[in-house]
DNA sequence: TCCGAACGTTAGGAGGACTAACGATGAGGA
DNA sequence: TCCTCATCGTTAGTCCTCCTAACGTTCGGA
């Protein structure tokens, strides 16, 4: 059924044999976590056929209504290079509509289909699995707790 | 000077238009985390030369003593592939040497050089700048707190 | 009117984390 | 002892994410 390599788990198998000093740092320790983040969602997703740059223009469509590409963009955080390819497949799937800007003709509008918000509703669980997966060894203060840390370091790379 | 591109810095530029399923989303945050952290320490790394995974690997030597590059992948959490590469690099600037290991002919038995040592001082130095970088928005107490639930995270998915 | 900016699009590159496969070597069991 | 299987270093190549560069079109301000 899955022609494509599942995606592996190398990394230390034991944790006490890496160096205190590399253990400890931030750097390393967001690469890897993303890495785990990644691994996860991205085996739900493609499970369910989706993508993580899919769920989050979708999101962003029902969150803010109908958009250009460039204000999708803006706000998913995807770049507008690679959203033309998202939007093409959930325009493909019938999942999202794209139609020139009467007022100006620079731009798409991007709407969000009934289809695409039955299919976004499926696609919430499903990250909701994802973010339980990740954080699994965290008491729920503690995920708050990690959530408002990391934004703070968001925000503040991001401002500017 | 440098003939690469410089590597940019897209985004959002307004935090408060994204929407807030995806602000609190921790996948996402460990995603974009990663992504000005290794914007950071690439910036800092290679202005003198370095990389991520030849600092981790000189760390690792100087904590565990000579080793096989294989001890050194499991340690540092490069793939064996990519250490191959790694090593030629160090080696071909004298920090580090490779030698046949007598007891074991598969092995290469890796050996800092005093080179090396002094070489990962001053690496120290910078990786020390690109943390308090990352970590700028928070107070001790939180990048002490943000590093153990990171730390926590880890260990549960590197973990068999 | 002209110039510069914005928009969508295509092509492509860098870097990280892998898989697959190879030859050589080692170790354990029949 | 012989055979089998695992391990080691190595090469080649894949996938994904993030990002640059450039293009033609369209808009808007001086």
């Amino acid at each position: 059924m899955r022609s494509m390599p599942e995606r592996g788990h190398h990394g230390p198998t034991d944790p006490s044999a890496v160096p205190a000093r590399l253990r400890s740092l931030a750097t390393r320790l967001l690469g890897r976590g993303a890495v785990h983040a990644d691994r996860i969602s991205h085996a739900r997703l493609t499970a369910a056929g989706a993508t993580r740059w899919q769920y989050a223009t979708l999101v962003t469509l029902r969150d803010g209504g109908p958009a250009s590409q460039s204000a999708l963009s803006e706000r998913t955080g995807i770049h507008r290079s690679d959203m033309v390819a998202v939007l093409g497949g959930l325009t493909e799937a019938a999942y999202v509509e794209r139609a020139p800007d009467p007022t100006d003709q620079r731009r798409n509008i991007v709407t969000l289909t009934p289809a695409g918000r039955s299919r976004l509703r499926t696609l919430d669980r499903l990250v909701d699995q994802t973010q339980d997966e990740l954080l699994a060894p965290l008491t729920p203060t503690e995920r708050a707790e990690l959530i408002r840390l990391l934004q703070r370091i968001d925000d503040h790379h991001s401002a500017r």
